[in-house]
DNA sequence: CCATATATGGAACGATCGGTCCATATATGG
DNA sequence: CCATATATGGACCGATCGTTCCATATATGG
C-alpha cells in the first residue's frame, strides 16, 4: 500500500505543538523557526506535510477550537444546569487572573483580533470560529431559557452576542493585567443581566 | 539660540502620521518603511526625531491616549447627563459596525491585547492607558449616580471595569465583522445592568 | 565668511523572515 | 536486491526587518 520513507513524526502532536506557539506569539509573530522547534521537525517536514505556515495555522486553529468546543459541551453536559455552567466558565475565566493562562487568552479571540477584518483565509477562520463560540452560547441560553433561570420571552441570539463580548471583554482584561478580585466583580455584573427579566415598556 | 539647520518637518503632524500607522498595523506589524512613507520624513530624520521605533509607538500611544481623553471629556461635558452621554458613547460605536473605522478598533484595546503581559514600556503603557480608560468611566458612573441614574450604593469601580470589559468585548465584535444589529443589541444588554439596581440578597 | 551644529538622504549592516531545492536516508513493492 | 517513492536535513534564496553610519546640505554664532 505505502511506499517510501514513512513519517518520522506525529503529525497530530507536531500540530497541536505549533498551536501552542500560534497562541502564545500569534500568527504573524509566530516565526517557523518558532514553529520548527516546538514541533521537533525539519524544514522539510513541515513544508512537506503542512504546505506553508498559513495552512498550518489554519489547522491548528481548527484543532483549537474542535477542542475548545467539545470542552465546553462537556462542561455544559455536567453542569447541575446551563445557568451554573455559564457561572462556572466565567468565573473559572476571572479566577485565571494573573497566571500564564490568563496573559495568553485565547487563540480564537487573540486571532480574531489580529487578524480583524483581513479577506485571507485566517481571518475568515477567525471570525468563523468566533461566531461558533456565540451559537454554543445561544445554545446554552436555549437551554437555561427551557430549565427556568432565564425568561424565554428574551432573545437567545442577543444575549449570545452579550456573552461572547462579555468573554472577549474579559479576555482582554486578563490579558492586560487585571486582578481576579476587579474580573469577578465585572463578571458578576455581566452575569446579572442574565439573571433578570428585560425592563418593562 | 539654536545652531544647525532647522527641521523640514512638524514633529507633531509626523507623530500624528505615525500614529496613524500603528493604529492600523499594531506595534510589531507596522514596519519601518510603512512609518517612514506615512510621516513623509527620511529614516534619519525618524531616528534623529525619536529615537527608534518603540520609542515612536510610545510617543503615538501618548498622543492617542490624550486625544481620547480630551475628546471623552468633551463629550461627557456636553451630554443631558452622564447616563446619557454612556449611552451615546456604547451606541456609537456600535454603529459603527461594518465601516473602516470598526476595523480599526481603538489603539489602546489593540495594543494592549497585541502586547499583552510583556514586560517592556510599550506594554506597560498599553495596560496604564486601558486603566486611565476605565478611571474615566468611573468618574462617569460616579456622575451619573450624583444625577440619579445610577443607584449611589453600587460599587463605581466594579462598574468601570465592567464597562470597560464591555467596550473591549465590543471593540473585538466590531473587528470581528459583527453588523450593527447585533452591536446595538450586545450594548443594550451591557448597558441594562448599569439602570438597574443590584439584586436583594 | 568661516567655524560650528544640526538635519537630511541614502547606502549599508547584520539579523531574520517565509519558502525552495537538492542530496541523502529509509522505507516498500516487485 | 534493486527500483521506486516518500521523508529528512540543511544549505540557500531573495525580501524585509530595525538600525547605524557617513557624506552632504543648511542653518546660526562669532
Amino acid at each position: 500500500m505505502t511506499r517510501g520513507r514513512p513519517l518520522a513524526f506525529s503529525p497530530d502532536q507536531a500540530a497541536s505543538a505549533a498551536m501552542q506557539v500560534f497562541w502564545r506569539h500569534g500568527f504573524e509573530a509566530a516565526s517557523t523557526r518558532d514553529l520548527l522547534e516546538a514541533m521537533a521537525i525539519s524544514r522539510s517536514s513541515l513544508y512537506q506535510a503542512f504546505g506553508n505556515k498559513e495552512r498550518l495555522f489554519l489547522e491548528a486553529l481548527r484543532r483549537y477550537r474542535e477542542a475548545l468546543l467539545a470542552r465546553l459541551e462537556r462542561r455544559l453536559d455536567a453542569a447541575p444546569s446551563a445557568m451554573a455552567f455559564l457561572e462556572a466558565l466565567f468565573g473559572d475565566t476571572a479566577d485565571e487572573a494573573g497566571s500564564d493562562r490568563a496573559a495568553l487568552g485565547c487563540l480564537i479571540f487573540n486571532s480574531a483580533t489580529e487578524l480583524g477584518q483581513r479577506g485571507d483565509p485566517p481571518a475568515e477562520q477567525a471570525r468563523e470560529s468566533l461566531a461558533t463560540i456565540s451559537t454554543f452560547f445561544q445554545r446554552a441560553i436555549v437551554q437555561a431559557q427551557a430549565e427556568g433561570d432565564i425568561d424565554p420571552e428574551r432573545d437567545a441570539a442577543a444575549l449570545a452576542g452579550y456573552l461572547t463580548m462579555g468573554m472577549a471583554g474579559l479576555r482582554t482584561l486578563l490579558k492586560s493585567g487585571a486582578d481576579a478580585r476587579q474580573a469577578r466583580q465585572a463578571v458578576d455584573l455581566l452575569l446579572e443581566t442574565l439573571k433578570r427579566s428585560p425592563p418593562e415598556g
